[in-house]
DNA sequence: ACAGAATTAGACCGGCGGTCTAATCACTGG
DNA sequence: CCAGTGATTAGACCGCCGGTCTAATTCTGT
């Protein structure tokens, strides 16, 4: 009768830290260098020198190790409460404000923390990644419909397409914004880049405006 | 001394149409089912009859083949010429109505052939798939560069960002709304589903939109 | 002290993409 | 007609992958 007491994210969690980074440090190393897919679990296990049985006993599977090694690092940063406190814009204009603020916040974090950038860059590129990291995955989509919804309200943001549609492509966008700077940046200099990267918010913003604002033409 | 005269790429373009297809019926197959990743080439060779010697005698590697399999499907539809004759508008609002048309007709494209939707989700998805599409690829990127490029010189497109930039907004644009349609276009009515593709139009058009009609709010 | 549960090491599994060898085929010049 | 030579072909083989299993060991409660 093996009632399946504990799961192995459970035993993990109930770790000290300590014994944790012995995973999550090499795991890191690796995923940032090799992104998900490519990542050798077996090369994570022989740089932590553990042993696969003592490994399997703490994950369920490659996908855990990556949710561990993400969310240690998101945690470090405290994203969703930044996104709730920019919901409470008396008006547009302060809307907007925020959330340009909030996205240079977030640029500039990912330009100081390479490793954060490259495991985030790697979520949006791998779906498999996205899978292992579906639950907090949910959690980032939650808390970016309710800003919308906020948004909404104050007539900040359209309303006539459905909620998770604009989610998803707030979301990407802010992704393919990223990837390009990643891409090509290195060719601008530090103020050029800093300027462009302030402008290319319009690019999240214009989408996103109630349509009134784009009907000057067409249709 | 080993010349390397002929590249295994030649020697299948070599093949009639009849012994390629032996390989790329079921390379199709097994990629829409699977993605690239997770696809099997051995799975792939078993399902054609054919052996690994002479499949790597036809193709350098699993990437040749997805590229061959894709590159069949889209020269089925002359997407690029398309995409070439949207930018001869002579204004702006001609143009949006060009592109408006050329995006409808490539949603109902993309709705008639499940195949050819599944490969182009599976090549937005997966970096390893887009590297083995590369050259191609890249040639979709310049045609809509062009494209933007004459968008710009009628007024119609901003111009105050890199084009690059621009072209890979577009593109993750497209591929977001049609990724979102695709896992949610079932939960609507056939009519529904068509009014809010061709509203859904509206979120491409607005980041491109020159910013004057976006300045009244912000900055 | 000792039974039973939790933990651990690492051999093992099927399958992967890709390479290699040895046999066969097709075509040439004599 | 055939010997010889390079292109073609089958499939055994390689190293590695993520994941499972077993058997030994270490803990824990009585």
């Amino acid at each position: 009768m093996p009632t399946e007491t504990t799961t192995p994210r459970q035993r993990f969690e109930a770790l000290d830290e300590q014994t944790q980074a012995r995973w999550l440090v090499p795991a890191e190393a690796e995923f940032c260098e090799h992104g998900f897919e490519k990542a050798s679990l077996n090369r994570i296990i022989a740089r932590a020198g553990e042993s696969k049985g003592r490994t399997y006993h703490y994950f369920a599977d490659k996908g855990a190790l990556f949710c561990a090694t993400l969310e240690r690092r998101v945690r470090q940063c405290d994203f969703l409460d930044q996104v709730s406190e920019a919901a409470s814009a008396p008006n547009a204009t302060g809307y907007w404000l925020e959330l340009g603020a909030l996205c240079a916040r977030l640029t500039k974090m990912l330009q100081g923390d390479d490793r954060l950038a490259s495991l985030l860059r790697t979520l949006h590129r791998e779906s498999a990644a996205q899978q292992s990291f579906a639950e907090p995955l949910a959690a980032i989509r939650g808390a970016i419909d309710d800003l919308l919804v906020a948004g909404q309200s104050i007539g900040a943001v359209r309303d006539d397409l459905p909620i998770t549609l604009l989610t998803e492509v707030a979301l990407n966008l802010i992704a393919t914004v990223d990837r390009w700077f990643a891409l090509n940046g290195s060719t601008l200099s530090e103020d050029a880049e800093a300027a462009l990267s302030q402008r290319a918010f319009l690019l999240l913003m214009a989408p996103l405006l109630p349509s009134q604002f784009t009907e000057g033409i067409s249709l």
